[in-house]
Order: structure tokens, then sequence, then C-alpha cells
DNA sequence: TCCTAATTAGGAATAATTACTATTTAGTAA
DNA sequence: TTACTAAATAGTAATTATTCCTAATTAGGA
């Protein structure tokens, strides 16, 4: 689910979330958004550094921040040393990989609905609940072929 | 839930394990049974040094390593840079404290049989789900009291 | 008790991320 | 359009968490 959207637009996004629109910031936003495969840090640098040589580690790290800051994308746990990144900040669920070290996304509004009804009754005392995600590990079995939904 | 366990207990977990009962993985194995709240290595390595002034940081990364190999202990995801480990195999779910940065268990056997038998007929294609853990993302509202399940 | 492969201590090396500072820039106001 | 200023960036040093390396030690078996 690639999303072509144009500059400006995410300019406005940029700008609506209350950042300063720079150049870098849409450059690494606009790259995110087209990466679905929850990228680290390192794999959006190699993919913007050759249109934009001069940008710098400290800037995507601090970029990066930003964004998650204003809740522009949201920032992956993962189980290989550094943190990966995601353009989509809707509720959604992570399948993890074990053998392939994917991230896939897995949306399920059924499932939301179930997971809310449940938690509306079952409380946790003295806890705000912001969002609840499920973390579903497994293996791809083929490795030929992708893992689908349904 | 702490639960006292005896070293000699331990020594015969590790083993049935396949692993050497060696002093070093019996001590930090223990630590981490009586440690409940997901301690990152360097909190365990506090924790141990005073009684074990003589273990290596090498020792024990190693010594986490191959526990969670051997499926006695687990990795825990975190939002800080570190990861946090866990003497509790069982399936269970984390809330994770946003304000605090606590991460608690929530075990649910209800919520287990109803996501059990929910993925059991919504499969997903070529992918062997070896388990479904919900992490649970709120705030803790009154930072004098503990968070508690129901 | 001896033997040997596995393990450990201690510290160096690495990877990911953050911090620092002089320079540049976006957005505003004249 | 130009000037201004606070915020952002480039480039790099520093830090943090973790892994790697090697000589010395140890657990468990013969």
């Amino acid at each position: 689910m690639v999303i072509k959207i144009s500059h400006s637009e995410i300019k406005e996004k940029i700008i609506a979330a209350g950042l300063k629109a720079t150049h870098q910031r849409i450059v690494i936003y606009a790259a995110l958004m087209q990466m679905c495969d929850h990228p680290t840090a390192e794999k959006i640098f190699e993919t913007i550094a050759p249109a934009n040589p001069s940008i710098s580690t400290g800037t995507l790290y601090k970029t990066l921040d930003h964004l998650v800051a204003v809740n522009l994308i949201a920032k992956v746990k993962s189980d290989e040393g550094s943190y990966r990144y995601d353009a989509n900040v809707d509720n959604h669920n992570h399948i993890y990989c074990t053998n392939t070290n994917e991230i896939l996304d897995y949306e399920d509004h059924e499932l939301d609905q179930i997971l809310e009804a449940y938690f509306k009754n079952k409380k946790i005392k003295n806890l705000k609940i912001t969002d609840i995600r499920l973390q579903i590990n497994g293996e791809r079995l083929d490795l030929k072929k992708a893992i689908s939904i349904q």
C-alpha cells in the first residue's frame, strides 16, 4: 500500500503537525512513506543519501524523533538491536517474522473491536490505556513466497 | 510473584535445559527470577556485582543469550534503547507504561482463549504463528500508587 | 585425580544513537 | 524584497549498549 503523495502535501502535513517544513524533513518523511518494510534509520539513510549527499545522520535521527513526537510516524521496537520506523500511525498490529526479520503490518478491524469491547469491561486500575497492539510472532514457511493476510 | 527457589533447583533447571551449570549462570538466572520489573542487563549487573565482583559484562550478556536460546528466560523489547529480560517465559502480555518506563506482566487466560479461537479461523498464509502477545501501552495515572490488574 | 572442551574475566572493538557547535535556513516582519 | 532571528542542519566527536577476542579457569566426565 504505497501511497503516492506529493511533496507539497507532505509539506502541509509537517506544517499542520506544528513543525517547520525543512527540505530534510520532507525528504525523510517522503522516503519513509514509500518504504513499507519498517526500515531502520540506516536503511532510510541509504535510501535518501544518493539524492541528498549532504544529509547527516544527526539530522536523520533528530528528524525521526521530531516526527515521532508529533505522531506523524511511529518508532517500532525490534529484536535486532536497532529501532525501525513506520509511516503508518493508525492502530495496527505487527507480525514479527523470526526467521527473516521482516516486520509486517496486520490490520484487522474486527479484532480491534473484539479487543476494545474486552478491555471496556476488564479495566486495569491506575492505568490509562492509550492503545493495544498485537505482536504476532512466527516463521515464514516458504521463503520464496510472501506472507499474505487471509 | 517472587518465587523463592533454591540454588540447587536453579542448577537443575539449567542442566535440564542442556547447559553447564556454572556459578555465573546460576547467579544470573537466580537474580533475574527475583527481579520482577523486567530489568536491563545493566540492572542485573548492578544486582549481582556486589556479591560477585569478578563477573564481567561479557559473561553476563553471553549468559543471557544462552538462557534465552534454551528458553529459560525471554528478551523483552523496550523503548529506551536497551533490551530487558524476563524470567517468566509462559505466554503473557506486557503493559508498557509510557510515563514511568515500567513494563508489567499482564496474564489473562480468558483473553488468550479468545485470541486463540480468533486466529484458528483467521489464518495468515505462509506464516507459522509461534505466539501472539499483546502490547498494552498506557500511562500510569497516580504516580504514588501501583498499577493493578482488575 | 586428571583431562578437555566449554566457559569466564578483562578489556578492546563495534554498532547505534546522541551530543556539540559553527553555519545555514525557514518563516516572519519591515 | 530584504533583513532578522530562532530553529534546524552538517559534520563530527562522544556516549551507550552490546559483542568480540584471548589467555586463564572450570565443570563434568573418564
